[in-house]
DNA sequence: TTTACTTAGTTGCATAAACAACTATATGCC
DNA sequence: GGCATATAGTTGTTTATGCAACTAAGTAAA
């Protein structure tokens, strides 16, 4: 066995996730402090449209790894707020593709200052070494079992 | 700004929680294929339970890292499956001790396994120097912001 | 001992997740 | 063209989450 080695008993937070639950639970509080009235699942979607704005429904699964029928009502979701809108594809009627709205586009700025001053606030603390060696880790992870 | 040397736009993963995510699902399949008929979240309750039986409800709060909400259901429903019973305690009736029924405690072996198994096949290819240092920063991160 | 405060647990509500089953559209092969 | 198959998205159901508001029980101080 590959991986026999390591001590399993101290493993099970991964599986648990609490360091990403944590994570996620103090970029909640922290846009809520700002008055930035979405969920951080909400967010993921968003910061994905920001980088690259019209992507399909699917291109979202893809980005953020949830599933078909949780994208479904999360841009259910941020229509309903005014965030996004979708656009059926004139190439293929098959794919909506959602672009941000006007104000969806100016959240960008104080929602990914919110997410970036977050991130410090996490890894206070942490060498930018093992950040990487952690980032290393997770991706390959992410890729045995995506 | 302690920690402005990092790439920001690598780490937002760590926020969304990919690869825990991607670990729970593998469990939830693994645990299917095995006939054990519990969710993940069932499952990270009742492995503190096989460590320590007749915890409290605040005690699965403290090491799941759940609300008292969510303790409240998950033992609801792990008692709906007669794998846990709830006695109130006598020295404190505010208190609810968790305790495993004998079907409860015939599922640690078999599940145990499948969790073990499940983490192997996330950790392929991943060296054991840098599990540790993954494991350092996750408890950091967790540490920073619980 | 009465009042205030704290702690343990529950309930209500909105959002999100996983999985299966479904519709609609596109593609590829005969 | 017509049929099988694949792909994009939606809907239904169960479970779980986060937050706020609540009840019950213990604690501590006037």
């Amino acid at each position: 066995m590959p991986n026999n080695q390591f001590k399993k008993g101290e493993l099970y937070s991964f599986m648990t996730g609490k360091a990403s639950t944590a994570i996620a639970r103090r970029l909640q509080k922290n846009l809520k402090q700002h008055n930035i009235e979405i969920t951080v699942e909400q967010w993921s979607v968003l910061y994905h449209l920001w980088k690259n704005d019209g992507l399909s429904q699917q291109d979202l699964c893809n980005a953020t790894f949830r599933d078909k029928p949780s994208i479904t009502r999360l841009v259910d979701n941020l229509e309903k707020l005014k965030l996004v809108k979708r656009v059926a594809s004139k190439s293929d009627r098959r794919i909506n593709q959602v672009f941000l709205t006007e104000y969806g586009k100016q959240l960008e700025d104080e929602t990914m200052n919110v997410a970036n001053t977050t991130l410090n606030e996490a890894l206070i603390g942490v060498p930018s070494e093992k950040i990487d060696i952690c980032k290393e880790v997770l991706q390959i992870v992410y890729d045995n079992l995506k």
